[in-house]
DNA sequence: AGGTCTGAGTAGACTATGTCCACTAAAGCC
DNA sequence: GGCTTTAGTGGACATAGTCTACTCAGACCT
């Protein structure tokens, strides 16, 4: 019933990856682009060219502060905005093509920082475990979106 | 390959987790301790009464902030320092009753925030989940499992 | 039309955390 | 005794989080 261990020993994991990075970050975040960023950009992969809201639930931070987290990320010349054709209120995010660029530099090292901590897992383990996280945080959205106020 | 995925997944697990716990603080936090208090709480009740520097590796904080959030639940009254006998240098951490008490509605809401988020996960696999945390944990990180309390 | 409401994004202000580095004091070691 | 290491503290500064308030475009009326 103890469940309160697991968040405990996922906050020391995600620090775990934390610190790996920070260790080799002068390797490859060329861009400065911190983890905050760093996030962003690989979220952004992932989803390919969502509005700021969108992004801003997915990524589970608060509207304003994606707003400003993206604009520091344009300015580096990694995302580009564009108004949505569809509806003049939203703003559609994309990687450019040097976001795409250090993308591939921030997974590689994101990958291989996992790796090395993971190690003692074996393969099947870890798709189990991708699984089971992509099972629980697909299963229920809610909207414990800040600002949402819905 | 792409583990990196991984990591998106697990912050988007803490966050919720965060958020879940945000969202029904009011009844729980009557102590006004904060996620960052907290994390050292629920670490305390699990190490017993590690020295500064111990607790601060295990929870994969700085030094010096680890210093100020122990201050300030000391000024709540919720842990107590001594010195210890046995060095002089290193001042030893230790729950207080009123901690305790803070410690058992922490650890109730937060394993019921995450039993909320793994609902669609069975038993077993969370504890599959756990054991492979752990087990990667353990592997590298050389305090990890010291000082249990009984 | 005009009026009102909701949703998307921006801005400001303030708090909390994280990070770096310099410093004191007690051990530990020749 | 001097020299080096280790635990903890304090200051300064940067980044991230939170809350409120605002603008503006759609949507939804009648």
């Amino acid at each position: 019933m103890q469940n309160t261990d697991l968040a405990l020993l996922m906050d020391r994991f995600m620090r775990r990856i934390h610190f790996g990075l920070q260790a080799k970050a002068h390797a490859f975040d060329t861009a400065k682009v911190g983890p905050g960023g760093g996030i962003v950009l690989l979220t952004l992969a992932d989803m390919g060219t969502p509005g700021l809201q969108e992004l801003t639930r997915r990524v589970a931070r608060d509207k304003s502060q994606m707003t400003r987290t993206v604009r520091s990320l344009e300015a580096k010349g990694l995302v580009a905005r564009a108004p949505s054709p569809d509806d003049a209120r939203v703003t559609l995010i994309s990687l450019t093509e040097a976001g795409e660029a250090v993308v591939q530099t921030l997974q590689a090292a994101v990958a291989d920082t996992i790796n090395d901590i993971l190690a003692p897992i074996s393969a099947s383990e870890k798709d189990a475990l991708k699984a089971m996280l992509e099972r629980a945080l697909l299963d229920s959205d809610p909207d414990y979106g800040r600002n949402a106020k819905t």
